[in-house]
DNA sequence: GTCGTTGAAATTGCGCGCAATTCCAGAGGA
DNA sequence: TCCTCTGGAATTGCGCGCAATTTCAACGAC
């Protein structure tokens, strides 16, 4: 039996795989909240059946980042302003805990990945490439779950990143700087020296900023061609 | 088809019905952690197709509460040592911000709400009745992520609530008692007074105790015929 | 020029049924 | 008595293709 797990070589491509590939997209901004998602073409993007594209879209939506209709088709989520504003509260209540749990629990080697990653960013947005930038800048947050050691807190926090790109695409304010991003180096300085309590208030504020940043009057949707998104089939 | 004469009303059972029904049987234990859960069979209790199944399985598999084992089925997820704790530990870091906002923002009808599951949950176990007696207890937690008002933490609580009576049914000491049923009492009335602190505290320790409660020794599974957990299609 | 109408093309929802795999009881051998 | 093997039944994985619905552009009425 020709079993395949995963390879560089995409021809087979994968399961959980193309679920990531698409919240990349999302977390990055390469695709819009309201762009419809048509099944057809992404199954021929991804290369694989109808039925299994299915399962991916469904875990999308299961996972509030896709919105499906029926008879319509999957759509990416575009949340109205009190779904934004759960999605900063749930993260407010849950970082809260993850950051004291870090200021308890890391260790050196934690502080360092964490220390690399705002290097990065820092790199990415002195060079201008303000998208990689704010990708970076949502993968610290997964960092800190990550150094928790709880996969679950992980996966949530994924999947709360994730919707937030959706809700900044959505609700950024246009003549916004791309801000705060000197708080993450505060926040490791806390951790650092195992403050939990002024990390745990400079997370709040770092999201309340965020929030504030928001000005909650929808734009225009756009369309986009997804097969330009996923570059693949060409070279 | 056999139109059902019998009965009950609910022509066209449900589709996210389905999954809180299952999701119940779970956290009021009628279902344990390794009992395989048989397409077929389920199609036929809920009468529905095995489309519309597989889609509910998928959903509980993407949220932990089930194991795909690929041409082999579903099982209900039996976590071992490792990611019994993790949920836990989740929950540690989830609540502790539910009991904080709880505890800023809540108001007398809230407060009210939460008496009243103190109340059933001791009229339940007074009465002897310890599988309600812990299905309010799981609910009392749930009720506070209402109270905050946020539908993600809410949702969130419902899953990890439901994977941790899985947990309890793995791992719960034969000789235990269906402990810390006070702390619910004590947690409201530090609720009442608006002390976030204590009642954080309180929420850690009344997690604490029941990981504690837990010996992480695996005893054995037990199949169970899903036509008599679910009650359906006679009378 | 703007606004309904209409019909064909595109798209999604889903039942059907086969192929592949696993399960299980019973036979045979050590 | 306890393994090992085996063949048929049970079960899952999934492609196929049709029916239902939506989409969209061309058309005609006002």
């Amino acid at each position: 039996m020709p079993r395949r797990p995963a390879g560089n070589t995409d021809q087979p491509p994968a399961q959980g795989d193309i679920y990531e590939q698409i919240v990349d997209a999302l977390v990055d901004q390469r695709i819009l909240p309201g762009t419809r998602l048509n099944e057809l073409a992404l199954c021929e993007v991804f290369k694989v059946s109808r039925r299994e594209m299915e399962k991916v879209l469904l875990r999308l939506s299961f996972n509030g980042l896709v919105t499906l209709i029926p008879n319509r088709g999957a759509f990416v989520a575009s949340s109205d302003a009190n779904e934004a504003r759960a999605i900063l509260s749930a993260r407010k209540t849950v970082e809260a805990g993850i950051v004291e749990a870090v200021a308890l629990r890391a260790s050196g080697a934690d502080f360092k990945r964490l220390e690399q990653n705002i290097a990065r960013e820092d790199e990415c947005r002195h060079a201008g490439r303000i998208r990689e930038a704010i990708k970076h800048s949502g993968e610290f947050h997964i960092l800190l779950a990550e150094i928790t050691g709880n996969p679950i807190l992980c996966d949530l926090m994924k999947q709360l990143v994730a919707r937030t790109s959706l809700v900044v695409s959505l609700y950024e304010n246009p003549n916004g700087l791309s801000c705060w991003h000197g708080d993450h180096a505060t926040l490791l300085k806390h951790l650092r020296a195992h403050k939990a309590r002024p990390a745990m208030n400079l997370m709040q504020r770092h999201l309340d900023h965020l929030e504030e940043s928001l000005v909650f009057t929808p734009q225009a949707d756009t369309s986009t061609d997804l097969r330009t998104i996923f570059r693949r089939g060409e070279r």
